[in-house]
DNA sequence: CAGACTTAGATTGTACACAATCCTAGCTCT
DNA sequence: AGAGCTAGGATTGTGTACAATCTAAGTCTG
């Protein structure tokens, strides 16, 4: 099923992006390099690049001797993330609402009736990707290409951190909110449309778990002796 | 001068990144690999691993089979980058403000000290660097790493921005706003904190010549034919 | 003499081989 | 039997050789 041609680093770091999007590579997982390789049918010059070019967008930590892992944000690194999200995403929310054009507008709903097919489909995984897209693709509107480099970073990491702290495994986002947003941005009206990706993030955060950790202590001899 | 061990691809790069903040290399410039590699002592896989990482933070541009250049962000890109920032450094700011230890506080007044040293002794480059640092040097206070990587690639993009669209070559920032800065800082007044960044960018961008470009016409016949 | 074509040099892209490092399993010793 | 140690295998780090591509100088022709 994969091309037996030999895909550009970029393609690749594209296309483990897209897995980590969908799910179907976990936080933690090791992504050998003869293994990726062998995938792609290509060299492990070409893998390096690509597993660097994630490690450098927080997808995966690079272990020296040890190899490429996917990475597994910590609560502080997942609030950060969310944080980030809201300082960047309402202002550019409200950015894409003066500049949508009907094609764009169009373009969101086609992508709201896939992520509703996907769940109604039990797709869950291509459901939490077509959901992260949807955000780019707002970002994209606005015409910022730099506050969207920086979205799409946050975005991936997202989906690590709900990889990690969904509270409820089988519940997904409704996409009500979603639908909300196409509508303001449609009206033109930014100041709704930024309120709304404001509670929609805030939304989102309330349904991590990100309470202080289960404290896996480092040794058993500070779990017995802490108070 | 150079040291004749072998220092790491995340050295180079953090050096080679340096440099573009000093002003030592500018836009256009031609990295080639053979004479990186020379420089620090180092096979062309490791320059190519700096390199790339250079081009991921949007410091180089690869084009294929030509090679690595110092980028030059175009009007739009450089409005994007202070947009970014005026979205970001006001809200880290703030939060700098309420986390700011005395030990940041005397660090922030030897790095205004330097800044100063530096402008008096004719050494721009260096005064640019540090007017820099300065920026991050909050965002590490804020103790917000996410959104830190984010200001430091926009500082870094920033100083290009400055290589190519600053108006008055020998005026330098006036450090008067870092200090109002650091006072709002050592006060704990997060708001305040965040008006005095927001009108220092502000003061930032007027001090840029971001008019629609002078026109470079691709050819020679668009020039004249161009009503 | 101008312009297009050809060819030589130089530079980057990729694969491969060897070195360095880490993990595991088996062994030894107490 | 269990802890510590050693040797083997496996995986990653880096330099180098060769192929692909671009640049530029030189040549030829109208």
């Amino acid at each position: 099923m994969q091309a037996p041609s030999a895909p550009t680093a970029e393609k690749i770091a594209d296309h483990l992006t897209e897995a980590v999007h969908e799910h179907k590579v976990l936080p933690g997982m090791k992504l050998s390099e003869d293994e990726v390789g062998e995938i792609y049918n290509v060299g492990r010059t070409v893998v390096r690049q690509a597993l660097r070019r994630l490690a450098h967008d927080g997808l995966v930590t690079i272990e020296r001797n040890r190899g490429a892992f996917v990475a597994k944000p910590t609560i502080k690194e997942a609030r950060e993330v969310f944080e980030a999200r809201a300082l960047l995403e309402p202002r550019i929310t409200s950015a894409a609402a003066e500049r949508a054009t009907d094609a764009d507008i169009a373009l969101l709903h086609r992508h709201i009736d896939d992520e509703h097919a996907a769940v109604h489909a039990g797709n869950s995984g291509m459901a939490l990707k077509l959901s992260g897209q949807f955000h780019i693709e707002i970002a994209r509107i606005a015409d910022q290409k730099t506050i969207e480099t920086f979205i799409r970073q946050l975005i991936s990491r997202s989906s690590l951190v709900i990889a990690l702290y969904w509270r409820r495994r089988n519940a997904l986002c409704e996409s009500g909110a979603h639908h909300a947003l196409v509508d303001a941005l449609q009206a033109h009206d930014g100041e709704a449309a930024a309120e709304l990706m404001k509670e929609h993030l805030s939304d989102l955060v309330t349904q991590l778990d990100l309470r202080d950790q289960p404290e896996h202590f480092a040794s058993l001899k500070d779990a017995l002796i802490s108070p």
